[in-house]
DNA sequence: ACAATTCGTAACTAAATAAGTTACATGAAA
DNA sequence: TTTCATGTAACTTATTTAGTTACGAATTGT
């Protein structure tokens, strides 16, 4: 899997249990669609249950249902609640006491904090339904199945 | 070196050259100022000379001067001359076919298209000369070396 | 000319990160 | 009580990036 897919991913396996009523799909079944393994499904969208936007159940029929109707998850709680940044740049100082760094940073802080509201405004404004919305679209329109491979 | 740090070195020694009127500063000086290697600032730099911001002479007395004043560089240039994403997340297809991964490529590009033009939007709005002129304020301030290590 | 200096770049090594895998404990349903 | 499924730790593998070494090319000073 190539690298920094994961909101990708995490929005994949969402869509497939949006577009899944009533049911568990466990973690091998969200697995196999994004063609990776059980374990890392689970602990890719481990964070989305913390977050509220899943729930898995363990045991016979157990797995993975989204916690509320999908019109009310928006992709700015997805993406946070995959504990990653959307701007992975660092301002970490590395020599501290050096004046021009502490202005850069200041720079790349500021403006950091002003993109992250920029974009989590976009974010909200995307709901895993409009996704789905989107697939059904999609669907209709070819008329073949949902996981060609 | 910590990861994803290109940004924040490259703001770092393009700060030490506009401070740096009329001669130039080798790769080792800059390498210094951010404790690495000669080698490491000629890779993490070349993006900025191809993109003019930057000139490059050799021998006897060469080294890195800017190619224009810091007024008229932007931080929007020169993140993009790094040749870097700032929004690193993964939109490449790994199932091409399947429905629910279009649908959900199709809001991530839209979103990456959006937020791309309205950070490039912020960070237009910074230019060097705003990031010396805060070092030249430290400075004044606390009135020490440039450089405490 | 020739020596010294400095960038340009290829090739290799080392470190960090994330994915993938194995193994097993925990919990729930048939 | 057997089977199924998640939870998680520990390990392996793959990928990426920084760091290093080496050397050629270009430029300046003597």
């Amino acid at each position: 899997m190539k690298r920094n897919s994961r909101l990708s991913s995490a929005l994949h396996v969402l869509t497939h249990m949006a577009e899944t009523d009533d049911r568990s799909l466990t973690s091998q079944h969200l697995a196999s669609f994004i063609h990776t393994n059980a374990v890392v499904v689970r602990r890719t969208i481990a964070g989305l249950r913390d977050a509220g936007i899943v729930t898995s159940t363990r045991g016979h029929g157990g797995g993975w249902q989204l916690a509320r109707p999908p019109e009310e998850i928006t992709l700015a709680e997805v993406s946070a609640a995959l504990g990653e940044s959307l701007l992975p740049f660092s301002t970490e100082p590395e020599s501290p006491g050096c004046l021009v760094e502490q202005a850069v940073i200041a720079a790349l802080d500021e403006f950091r904090q002003q993109a992250e509201k920029l974009l989590a405004e976009k974010l909200s404004s995307i709901t895993l339904a409009d996704i789905a919305a989107d697939y059904r679209k999609r669907f209709e329109k070819i008329g073949v199945s949902s996981h060609a491979v």
